[in-house]
DNA sequence: TGTAAATTGGGGTAATCACCTGATTCCGTT
DNA sequence: AACGGAATCAGGTGATTACCCCAATTTACA
């Protein structure tokens, strides 16, 4: 079973497991409550589930879904790859992890692996998530600093801010940069806003 | 032709181009640079771009692709509505518009309109742009500009990479941070983030 | 056709940033 | 008591940015 509100990315997937590896489409939903519905009605082999969709996400159904149909393997497929969400999903039990951008024949190969009974994480994923659990955690301070410099801060605004020496500051900037693996203020922000570490709202 | 980092919509839409509706797909781009190498030398009567890609976004690819292929019409493709991005789309003259969630007969049927020479938005995109027309003043150039900045590129390797001095580079970023009212490329990125002026999915 | 806007480019200066090595103090864990 | 991490600070260097001046060119449009 296939479940995407993007019916091109459906009809790609059913197109590509139909064709090339014999797999049969038990059923198609474009939202995570067709989806419960549909699981639950079907009890699928396997269920790939587009992580963003409107109703419920592909980890809310996930979790409704497999009460309701226990033998079902589910795997996760997802466009924007955010090692938080990987850790959430490895650590609710997921059959698999699909990227969007991966190969279509990679994607196939994968889901008859589950079908066998195994777990599939791609190499990129699980790379991420090594990242992730490696230098991850911000310290107090460099969020305070993170913050400031969102608000637009420079190095001796935020020293003074905070009562410490620019030098000192340049270091938890630095550490930041370390940490999010990038090399300029710009990436930083964005990487940091990805990542949920500062809030737009209060930025004005 | 059809670039998206994504190959399941590029084959779900290759796939229902081609079968339903008698469309020849001259080639295919898995991101933004290979789509512009590609447009060039394909010079096709329809270029469906993928709104974020790596290396360079579908804002971007147009810009640059229609340069080098005056007679291709263009179509960008975005799963994130948002208004900001779609008035710079208007603005910069893209024939079309599209939703991934929108009916792939839909699509086609638009892409059909587009290739006899007219132009297609959705309803629901038209009648936001009417109430947002305010504050976009942005040029092309300069959006292109921000875009680099996001990617973390210096002012040197975005003169570079499009085919200018740094010093116009420089011009441009100044006049930027005039328009929005910003006095450092930290706030600069988080203003721009936060009225979507920029793509953040394709910064990875 | 003229005016405005966009794009391009240059000179110059002060500030800031990115990144390195190295050091000290404090605090919690083992 | 020993250890590691966090937080603090310093010196130094080269690159980059922010922002001011100015002006040529093309493009768009009334």
């Amino acid at each position: 079973m296939i479940a995407d509100d993007h019916a091109f990315i459906v009809e790609g997937m059913a197109a590509m497991l139909e064709n090339t590896h014999g797999f049969e489409i038990a059923g198609r939903a474009a939202n995570g409550i067709e989806a419960i519905a549909l699981i639950k009605r079907l009890q699928p082999d396997c269920a790939l589930l587009d992580l963003s969709m409107p109703g419920a996400n592909g980890l809310e159904t996930f979790l409704e879904a497999r009460r309701w149909s226990p033998d079902t393997r589910f795997a996760i497929v997802t466009g924007n790859p955010s090692p938080a969400i990987f850790a959430q999903l490895v650590d609710a039990g997921v059959s698999g992890i699909f990227l969007k951008s991966a190969d279509p024949g990679d994607i196939c190969e994968g889901v008859a692996e589950i079908c066998r009974g195994r777990k599939v994480l791609p190499p990129e994923i699980s790379r991420i998530l090594q990242a992730e659990m490696a230098g991850s955690e911000m310290t107090a301070r460099e969020i305070e600093v993170l913050q400031a410099i969102a608000r637009g801060k420079s190095n001796n605004q935020i020293a003074e801010h905070l009562g410490v020496s620019p030098k000192t500051v340049d270091t938890h900037r630095t550490n930041l940069m370390k940490k999010l693996g990038v090399h300029s203020t710009a990436t930083l922000l964005v990487k940091a806003m990805k990542d949920g570490l500062i809030d737009i709202t209060g930025t004005e």
